[in-house]
DNA sequence: AAGAACTCCTGTTGGC
DNA sequence: TGCCAACAGGAGTTCT
């Protein structure tokens, strides 16, 4: 559920209770969610200090002391939230859920030295946490074959050209590869073909020329994805089912979807007069304006 | 070997 | 109101 900017949006909520503080224990309640958890999980973390909180594209990558990284995903339905060392209650992200409605599912909390708690949550169990050492991890299954960070400096219409040559898949499904690109996920993508009037359904490969290069295509979508994701975690990402209890620690960006969630609504182009619409695409829902995304 | 379909799991929603 | 199918922000595995 959570793409880029809402795990963004999640790291900076929880960098200043977590960075250069020293995890007293952990409670795990059980073995696995997606995968199985380390081997020893809380007696290897126990008595590590945090001394950075880094994001790869989906991932929350908290860097510990003695050199391993505490690699966590949030999958379709995680969410964290922190008991503040004086007792309140904090959720630092876009995912909070009122009452005690979390509780059900919470697998693993943080307890850290200085008196706060980092609780995860997650119902779908899609989500899931490993322990790398840092100098593996550019060779971990999980970050070898993760492509082009969309928020990075050399993701550039002539990178973005690179990953896309030659690809016989509807743009959708090749924006959607984490492979290519990590970090977008159904939303943005969405959101973003809109925003550079590209169709979903459109080969990868025509946005690239015949010899490698961007088309004036591929440097609309290059820049509309860099857009729409800076503006969406300047908006603290979207929150989607939970957005009716926002309460400020809530993110805004879904308030401004232009096509996503919206079938049947005008486009919201200016001079375009046509009705978004939703269709199906490797079981993802996709919504576009067929009128003016070509 | 690329690309699409299936799979994991639970909760919510919309249509009858 | 109740029931149930469809669907949900992800992505690894398995098929074709």
């Amino acid at each position: 559920m959570p793409e880029l900017p809402e795990v963004e949006t999640v790291r900076l909520g929880l960098l200043p209770f977590m960075v250069g503080k020293t995890i007293e224990g952990v409670e795990q309640r059980r073995a696995d969610l997606r995968f199985p958890l380390p081997k020893d999980f809380a007696a290897r973390l126990t008595g590590r200090r945090i001394e950075a909180m880094d994001r790869r594209a989906k991932y929350i990558l908290a860097r510990l002391d003695e050199g391993e990284v505490l690699v966590m995903h949030l999958g379709m339905t995680g969410r964290f939230t922190v008991d503040e060392a004086n007792g309140a209650a904090v959720t630092p992200g876009v995912f909070a859920h009122p009452g005690t409605e979390g509780a059900r599912h919470e697998h693993i909390v943080f307890h850290l030295k200085d008196g706060a708690a980092i609780r995860y949550a997650d119902a779908r169990r899609f989500g899931y946490m490993a322990l790398v050492p840092e100098s593996e991890m550019a060779e971990h299954p999980l970050f070898k074959g993760l492509g082009l960070e969309p928020l990075g400096d050399d993701f550039t219409p002539q990178a973005l050209a690179s990953v896309l040559a030659g690809a016989k898949t509807p743009l959708k499904a090749a924006l959607l590869d984490q492979r290519r690109i990590a970090g977008l996920g159904n939303i943005y993508v969405c959101e973003a073909l809109y925003a550079a009037r590209l169709s979903p359904v459109r080969l990868a490969r025509t946005i690239v020329t015949k010899d490698g290069r961007p088309t004036e295509r591929c440097v609309r979508l290059c820049e509309a994805i860099k857009q729409v994701l800076t503006d969406a975690i300047a908006a603290g990402g979207s929150s989607l089912r939970d957005y009716a209890h926002a309460d400020g620690s809530l993110g805004r960006f879904q308030y401004s979807f232009k096509v996503y969630g919206r079938e049947g609504k005008p486009c919201p182009g200016d001079d375009c007069q046509g009705v978004v619409k939703r269709l199906v695409q490797s079981g993802r829902s996709t919504f576009y304006c067929p009128s003016c995304q070509r």
